[in-house]
DNA sequence: CCTCCTGTTTGCGCTGGCACAAAGACAAAT
DNA sequence: ATTTGTCTTTGTGCCAGCGCAAACAGGAGG
């Protein structure tokens, strides 16, 4: 029993770092987590499959989540991906829309979920979560705006570092070689997050390599040079060193 | 006296048909409208700059207003269009940033504008509202998000066909030509829309008018096969009539 | 009427990045 | 140890679309 506190002690606190929860105090986040219920997700498995109807609303507590989205062609496309304290799928059930892409575990993932309608109610009377939960969006929003004004304007390589240092950002792991983005990621994964081909990005990772700018294996990448990695997003002149 | 009452119904139906009020009672919406204060822009000055902290809440009740963003660079991007009813940098007031983009009048506007803090005020007393923001908010999202898909994945052709046949669907005028696209429209607008050059826009438009699919002027396209326009931007085999 | 300004067309050369193919490398399974 | 499947690298050919330049067109304003 003890246990079980400490472990609802925990989700608690994680809760309130997330900014869904923001400026609601505690015995309300009590209140409104007891009105979720628990679910673990094995990695690899679906949370929920594009074009799913968007039923519920889950947070993230543990693990991470990928979007990726099916184009009627096939091709594939990542769209974000999910760190603990993060809302997952609330955009498709705000719009009450199908879900329009597909959220995968990458790890094992603990999610709490709550049912649309029932979260519905809950900001009816909390109005300080709706008015969250459209800042959330908002910021998504821009960021997306951000990524599309870059494959709009900028060519390959910027795209892919500046990808890379987002993620090093996100899942960065500091050690002795750099900074190591911490969760697998093939070079298929990199292309379909920034709209080209395996390929080309095998390409470019390798002439990155020999100019000691990272270290790949597979399906991972170690940021060396993270200000190299910059120089090159930026595109500023190459420095003299 | 008369006339203004009158002029204050009609801004309330249209208030009531958007989507931000959509299931407010008309008495609230009355209430919320009269804390709002009237501003007109002429054709081309601006409503708000990039980089201007978001101090505003604007909804649009006559004309058309153009979102662009401008990178480091100065290549410009078309982010958005609005119509009558929408609201107008709702995203930056919420998230809480500046404005990432300018907001151009291309007609006489005439909008409403809320202080801020005021909405925010509003919102936690009317949740509906905060609620409707976040569902606006999502749809915008999901419609951001096709686009970025199309960006990474679709060739130029296809992009410029589907963004015709939005803006027709947006503001769209039926003649006896076809559906004429009833707002300034340069090819150099199309280009920064879909991400390409206006030489690109150029070529494609005239190939298009040789088969019959389009008729363009100085800054007009009209669409005169929409059927031909769809089967390029679905990629359908091209029928054989 | 001419002039200026902005938008549009078109030719031409060039190249970034795609497509396909084939082979190597690593991990997990048997 | 071998197989099998996935991930990665690299070579080659090729073309969609870019960039520039030059000419043309139509509207606004003198």
């Amino acid at each position: 029993m003890k246990a079980l506190t400490r472990n609802v002690q925990r989700q608690l606190s994680i809760l309130a770092q997330c900014s869904l929860f923001h400026d609601i105090n505690l015995d309300t986040l009590a209140a409104i987590a007891q009105t979720a219920t628990h679910r673990r997700y094995a990695s690899g498995s679906f949370i929920f499959h594009q074009d799913d109807q968007a039923s519920a609303f889950y947070v993230l507590l543990e693990g991470n989540v990928r979007m990726t989205q099916l184009t009627p062609e096939g091709d594939q496309v990542i769209v974000h991906f999910f760190i603990p304290g993060q809302g997952v799928g609330i955009i498709a059930a705000l719009g009450s829309f199908n879900y329009p892409l597909s959220a995968e575990a990458i790890d094992d993932c603990l999610v709490l979920v709550w049912n649309r309608e029932l979260m519905m109610q809950i900001m009816e009377k909390y109005p300080r979560l709706a008015i969250n939960a459209a800042s959330m969006l908002a910021n998504r929003f821009k960021e997306m705006q951000d990524r599309f004004r870059e494959m709009a304007t900028e060519r390959v390589e910027r795209r892919i570092a500046r990808t890379l240092l987002r993620l090093a950002k996100q899942v960065g792991k500091k050690n002795d070689q750099g900074i190591l983005i911490n969760m697998p990621l093939s070079r298929r994964d990199l292309a379909e997050m920034t709209g080209t081909t395996l390929y080309t990005v095998s390409r470019i990772l390798s002439r990155w390599e020999q100019n000691k700018l990272v270290k790949t294996g597979r399906e991972r990448v170690t940021i060396c040079s993270p200000h190299g990695l910059v120089i090159i997003a930026e595109d500023l002149p190459p420095s003299k060193t």
